[in-house]
DNA sequence: CAAATCAGCGGAAGCGTTTCCGCACGCATG
DNA sequence: CATGCGTGCGGAAACGCTTCCGCTGATTTG
């Protein structure tokens, strides 16, 4: 059933019924309420693709993580999972995208924009975007709004949310040393990651010494990559007794490496996490780490999107989201 | 740029394009190729919701898990990895529910079918899904594949793939007797469940009798009622040495509890799981647990919804999938 | 060599909405 | 009572694509 059809059933014309839907034309209250009734009692549903077309949007945002392979990023999972209430509420659905590789991803997210599928992106990324992308979607006229820890300004149709991660890591850093930590460690697949810059300053201020040998870079972000990443850092003359590790999945690794090494946690070692993700806080022991608190996020992010469709041009400030440590059983003292 | 101005600038009729894009029309390879290289030099991609509205399709499936909150369910993310790609090539995308609560879900599932959101159903599910419900997709028109552990035969549009859960049930039942357990528990949110009476008749063939005590109902699918669970089968009088748990989370659950208790694992008690769940097998000890192949599955179930689109109304026999044991360690003898 | 066939392309209708604009009617105003 | 204005609704165009059908010109066939 169309809307012309369902109209010509109920004795009114389609702008009337088109009215009654979207409340956009002037219509009598008894004439809106008589035609939502109407389409309850007959089951009319308006076809959505129709209205994308004529209104050239899609009502869909996509979500991404842009560094890494896509599907594997718990965080941005976590993300999904917070964000998909309050976009439903700004009568966008959630479209998570689950591009194995990040090699296809940049080509099929430009895709997607161009041919909207969607009407706009949020990005989840460690990593600086290039602004040549953003130029592009910012171009393009479809909305995003990008997470991470530097803000995007002066781009139109571009909000962003500003994870501060030096928090969680101060936290971090001063429980360590308040707990008489001196030789510490770091586990991270790059070494200019932003969270080993502000942790080595963290402990620079606390008046730790944060060696260079104690950055031990992992391959990737995988948990056997943490494995590795703490056997390389323990064979070492004077190992650390504590580490920071990039992710959750890397310090479950460390874990898993110190416990066939016979270090006990957090007896011979403390290992602090980030991120917190809720799947993994199921191990044992509870993992100390780093939250990022998602929900909080998720608003944030969805209140820049609302004020950018109310004007893209405006130059929005940036959201701001604080981490904090979660410490549950995984540090010690020396 | 819409296909008319595209068309005008290329010198030729927007049918011409159209034709060129689908491989619909009669066309000479010359002139397709000479479109379609002119596509990518001036960057022209053709309007998706306007084929949407024309063609009467979304493009888009979505996966949901029916029974409990869709958005928790790992099990179904699983599927979602690995199912995106085969969707992807028979030209769907994937819609992931994120859904926070099952009450409102057939309510949008409902309204997604009708709108014409999406062209079709996933469906991941324990229960048995209403046939009323299916009776609704399939009037509708809608492409449908249930995932499930009972096939869904004599329906148009729908298929179906069956779980064969007997298989890695069987192989538990067997290990955990040939490792001289006699009193064996079961855990689950609930007992009509159909893994607990195929492991019920799996070690009756076994000669082991399973004693309803040892039958134990959680309160629901978190930890925590995995944890509770357990307690409340160890303080009977003769606690079992071994419990096989409806689901990984349950299965953490009971670890966490046995190791709060003094219980070592797989020492004083045998666990395993079932689902095979990646996220968290990332957990220590390694979980010994019953797998579903998601891989292929998902490739049975793009399989199936491929023969259906072909002919909606052939009545498909329904794709079958084993289950199978995965050692890890946390089952010991007694 | 005439007629029939067919490949290759274009014109135009149609998919189901929304929205601009116009029309009729009722009411207040001069 | 005539004019003006605002409210409530309908007609029709437009969104950008696909496809049916018709047209042209080249090739084949008796």
């Amino acid at each position: 059933m169309n809307i012309k059809e369902f109209a010509r059933q109920i004795g009114v014309s389609p702008t009337t019924v088109s009215s009654a839907i979207t409340g956009n034309g002037r219509l009598s209250p008894t004439t809106r309420e008589m035609v939502r009734r109407k389409m309850k009692e007959l089951g009319f549903t308006p076809n959505l693709n129709a209205r994308r077309l004529v209104n050239g949007r899609s009502y869909v945002m996509a979500l991404c993580h842009v560094d890494q392979e896509a599907a594997a990023d718990l965080f941005t999972l976590q993300v999904a999972r917070e964000i998909v209430g309050p976009l439903k509420s700004l009568g966008f659905d959630l479209w998570l995208n689950l591009a194995p590789d990040s090699a296809q991803e940049h080509a099929l997210l430009r895709q997607m924009i161009k041919s909207r599928t969607v009407d706009g992106l949020i990005l989840v990324c460690e990593q600086i975007i290039p602004r040549k992308f953003l130029r592009e979607l910012s171009n393009n006229k479809r909305w995003s709004v990008v997470i991470s820890h530097v803000p995007v300004e002066g781009m139109p149709f571009i909000g962003s949310v500003v994870m501060n991660l030096r928090t969680g890591v101060q936290e971090a850093a001063q429980l360590l040393v308040q707990n008489g930590h001196r030789r510490i460690g770091f586990i991270d697949s790059d070494l200019r990651d932003e969270v080993s810059v502000l942790f080595a300053e963290a402990l620079a201020e606390l008046g730790v010494k944060f060696e260079l040998r104690n950055y031990i870079t992992a391959e990737g972000r995988n948990v056997e990559d943490g494995s590795k990443a703490l056997e390389t850092l323990m064979s070492q003359h004077e190992p650390p007794t504590a580490v920071l590790a990039r992710t959750d999945i890397l310090a479950i690794g460390a874990l898993r490496a110190a416990r066939r090494m016979g270090l006990s946690v957090p007896g011979d070692l403390s290992v602090i996490g980030h991120d917190d993700l809720s799947f993994l806080t199921l191990a044992e022991p509870g993992l100390t780490t780093i939250r990022i608190d998602c929900t909080g996020l998720a608003e944030i992010a969805t209140r820049i999107l609302s004020d950018l469709l109310i004007d893209p041009n405006a130059d929005l400030a940036p959201g701001i989201i604080d981490t904090s440590l979660i410490v549950r059983q995984t540090v010690g003292h020396v």
